[in-house]
DNA sequence: ACAATGGGTGTGACGTGACG
DNA sequence: CGTCACGTCACACCCATTGT
């Protein structure tokens, strides 16, 4: 978590937020991904911590959220727990220990890179100039999705919810237009629907909460760091927990003429897809 | 090498709801 | 009721990959 949530909001603050947040949730309002009723949150918050500005309310909201939904996760393997106990124990997180979640925010927010390489891969999307012959078309530049901005367009229906294009453009994907996202989310939402093992991999396969692939103590060897499971397996919305593209360690620094991240991660897909493992010189490259 | 296929991006038409 | 803004859908166009 940002350090300065330390100076900006009170342990006390943060633990009214997280209530008013779980009151919500337990009435079936946040991050179902059915409706707009996030917004209406942030208003009940904004008009709750009037004293502060919009855009920290809107942040910590974020924020909250996405550490709720962590927590969750963690607890998969457990029964899950009544929402009424989460807000009694502020959803399994220790808010007296924000360094701690600051450590995992990474991890929290879906980030599949605690090593920088992965980021480095993906932090620039291939900016292929394509011959238009159409005058429309003319001057036109595609833009492809980053898988960053993938996460923060995901970030941004679980928080606005399905439709609220304008608001996931204004406060989460600021470099595409709302135009722009409700095409993509076209896509993703067919893709989500239209689950098939013949699929490449795609920018949509990547899930808001990809994490954790790269811990020790959840794979004993390399090759379980190679647990794609994309769309196909997927039944829930919005990049929900059930959707995982682990790109295991540092698998996809295979090769230093790989410049496209996507094409690196659609060629590390097909490898899985077709049944043929990655060499391992290629696997543990990013470890010598 | 070539054709077929899958996938990504952008555009236009249309539907819908809000507002005056 | 008309207008406007916005979202959804279908489609075109292109590229990358795969199969032959």
């Amino acid at each position: 978590m940002d350090p300065m949530f330390n100076a900006e909001w009170s342990a006390s603050e943060i633990k009214l937020m997280k209530a008013i947040i779980a009151y919500h949730d337990a009435n079936n309002s946040y991050a179902n991904g059915t409706s707009k009723k996030g917004t209406d949150i942030l208003d009940e918050l904004q008009a709750r911590f009037s004293w502060k500005e919009k855009h920290q309310v809107t942040d910590l909201y974020v924020e909250l959220v996405v550490e709720m939904m962590q927590a969750k996760l963690n607890d998969d393997n457990q029964p899950m727990k009544a929402t009424s106990d989460l807000v009694n124990d502020n959803f399994g997180l220790h808010v007296e220990d924000p360094a701690a979640i600051e450590d995992n925010m990474d991890v929290s927010l879906g980030y599949v890179m605690n090593d920088t390489t992965f980021m480095r891969m993906v932090e620039k999307a291939p900016q292929r100039q394509v011959a238009i012959p159409r005058e429309k078309r003319q001057n036109k530049e595609r833009t492809f999705w980053t898988i960053q901005e993938h996460r923060n367009f995901l970030r941004g229906l679980e928080v606005y919810g399905r439709g609220s294009w304008k608001n996931i453009s204004r406060s989460f994907v600021t470099t595409k237009t709302p135009v722009q996202i409700s095409s993509h989310a076209q896509k993703y939402f067919l893709r989500l629907g239209c689950p098939t093992g013949k699929q490449r991999y795609s920018i949509n396969d990547v899930s808001l909460h990809d994490f954790e692939p790269w811990r020790p103590q959840n794979h004993s060897s390399g090759w379980e760091a190679l647990s794609f499971s994309g769309s196909s397996n997927n039944s829930n919305n919005y990049g929900s927990r059930a959707q995982h593209v682990s790109l295991g360690g540092n698998m996809l620094m295979y090769h230093a003429s790989q410049e496209s991240s996507i094409q690196a991660a659609t060629w590390a897909r097909s490898q899985q897809i077709r049944g043929g493992f990655l060499p391992q010189q290629w696997l543990y490259m990013g470890n010598m």
